[in-house]
This record gives structure tokens, C-alpha cells and sequence, in this order.
DNA sequence: CTAAGGACCTGTCGGC
DNA sequence: TGCCGACAGGTCCTTA
């Protein structure tokens, strides 16, 4: 499910439920996500008090004295806020429990999400190494085309590394080359730095826009379904392969780029 | 260093 | 109805 919008959705959604309050208990029904969640945690967490819940590329961080609960949804997890007695379902692996009696629970099917633990002043070596959050202004052409310069590498796959710069995954970057009207397959290097400029800004639009979208759905956060408004959204190429470019009416071609689907116009994208 | 591909896991959908 | 392959919003790791 989760790009950086929908992340960052989620991240707004459980902070007013968690901010503050203090843990009662941690339950790990499955321990065997994309890594082990720390056989320690309930020692780590309980009676420990959320001093904020930040947002680090596709990572939830909920910040302890003690140090960062980090929290990955990977492609097909969610966080919702329930009361602590609601009974797991089959793939609802973590709960979060605190003394208000509510809990964050973690629901991920395929399991390619992850809970792990940073210690206080310590850095997980999966965050060492982020780019910048493409919403600030350390995203910028200038960070880009020095990323780009001489690689052979298509633009879309450049632009989808977390180490470039985090949180544009594949809906959105289909999304935001076709705005920036630029071929996904082009060389990375080949691209000019006005054409960059062009892909920085359609870049953060289109993640500025898609996270008002997913904020109108705030206020059901706490619905059972936990599914914040995503579909919903007027995607101009993803998923729509074979139906006409909503700019020239060409029909939108789909090719695969690092096994992934790619959909871009030919005549629109250069 | 770069680039390409496999790997992890479950659910769903289309075709036969 | 059942089986099988392909595919799905991520990204690390291995190999060349």
C-alpha cells in the first residue's frame, strides 16, 4: 500500500491517539517480518512515554527516551488505532498497547514491513544513508543532477532509490515523470538540469497533493477498514496502460523498468 | 563504484 | 470449480 504519502497519512493518524501517552504492553504475534522484530521489545518499550512520532522517508518513528521505535509498512502493511481488547485477526502481527487502553496494531499480509529499535543517539544503519525528504528543501536540482551525472541508469529507477532521495515509489514516479514530461527510460545523466528542475518540482507536487488527499481521510482513521483515501486519486498514467494520455490521447504505453510496471506516453515523454 | 536481478511473502485475478 | 502463473504500493542483498 504505502507510499510516502500514505506513510506520512499514517503517521498523522495514530499521533494524536499516541503522542504523550505512556506503554502498557507490547504484543508480537509474528516475530518474522522482513527482519526480526527484537525479542526485547516489551523490556524496551513498557513505561516508556511517546515524546513525538516522526517521519523519516518510509519509516514511522516513534520517539521514546530510550530511543526510536522504527516502523516500515513495506508493500502491503498498515497501522491502525484500536481498542487493546480487539481480537488479532491473521495477519495483524504487532500491538503497541498504552495506558489509554488503546493500542497501534501492524497488519501486514506479506510480511515485508519491519519493527526494529534504535537506541537513543544511535543511528539504524537503514537510515544512515537516506537521501533527503523530497518535501524540503535539501530536494533540489541541484542535489539531483549531481545524483544523475554520469549514470546510464533510467531516470525512474534513479529517482526510486532511497539513497537519492527518499519516498518516490512507483505510483509516483510514473506519476511525476509524465508531468515533468520525460521518457522513465531516459539515462539518469542524460537528462538536462532544466528538465530536472522541472522533474523536482512535479515531484513534490504530486506528493504534496496525494498527502491532502490522503488528509482528507483523517477523521476515519480509526474506521476498521484503516485504508485512508488513496485510490481515489486522479492518477494521470499509473494503472491506466492502453487508455489515452489525458494530454495528447495517445494510448499509454506500459513497459517493465527494474521488474516494475511503467506506464508513460510516448509522445508526451522524452 | 555501477547496474541488474533475485529474494522475501501472501493474496488476488485472469486464463484454461 | 480448480489449478497455475503473473502481478501487486518496497528495498536490501548478491553477483557480475
Amino acid at each position: 500500500m504505502p507510499e510516502l504519502p500514505e506513510v506520512e497519512t499514517t503517521r498523522r493518524g495514530i499521533e494524536p491517539h499516541i503522542d504523550q501517552q505512556r506503554v502498557s504492553d507490547v504484543r508480537v504475534r509474528q516475530p518474522m517480518l522482513r527482519w526480526a522484530v527484537p525479542s526485547n521489545l516489551t523490556e524496551l518499550l513498557v513505561g516508556e512515554q511517546v515524546r513525538a512520532v516522526r517521519r523519516r522517508g518510509k519509516y514511522v518513528l516513534v520517539n521514546f527516551e530510550a530511543g526510536d521505535l522504527l516502523i516500515h509498512l513495506g508493500m502491503s502493511g498498515s497501522l491502525r488505532v484500536l481498542p487493546q481488547e480487539t481480537l488479532p485477526a491473521k495477519h495483524d502481527h504487532v500491538d503497541i498497547v498504552f495506558e489509554t487502553g488503546m493500542m497501534i496494531r501492524l497488519t501486514d499480509p506479506r510480511r515485508f514491513g519491519a519493527v526494529l529499535w534504535q537506541p537513543s543517539g544511535e543511528v539504524h544503519k537503514l537510515l544512515a544513508s537516506l537521501g533527503p525528504e523530497p518535501l524540503t528543501d535539501a530536494f533540489d536540482v541541484e542535489h539531483l543532477a549531481k545524483a544523475c551525472k554520469g549514470r546510464s541508469q533510467a531516470i525512474k529507477l534513479l529517482i526510486m532509490n532511497a539513497h537519492v532521495v527518499v519516498g518516490v515509489g512507483n505510483i509516483y514516479a510514473n506519476e511525476a515523470l509524465f508531468r515533468a514530461g520525460i521518457d522513465p527510460r531516459r539515462a539518469a545523466g542524460k537528462v538536462s538540469k532544466q528538465r530536472l528542475a522541472r522533474l523536482v518540482e512535479e515531484i513534490k507536487a504530486v506528493l504534496d497533493y496525494a498527502i491532502k488527499r490522503g488528509g482528507t481521510t483523517l477523521r476515519d482513521f480509526l474506521a476498521s477498514d484503516g485504508k485512508p483515501g488513496y485510490f481515489a486519486q486522479e492518477l494521470l498514467v499509473y494503472g491506466r496502460a492502453g487508455e489515452p494520455c489525458k494530454s495528447c490521447s495517445k494510448a499509454l504505453k506500459e513497459i517493465r523498468l527494474g521488474q516494475r510496471s511503467t506506464v508513460f506516453c510516448t509522445h508526451c515523454q522524452r
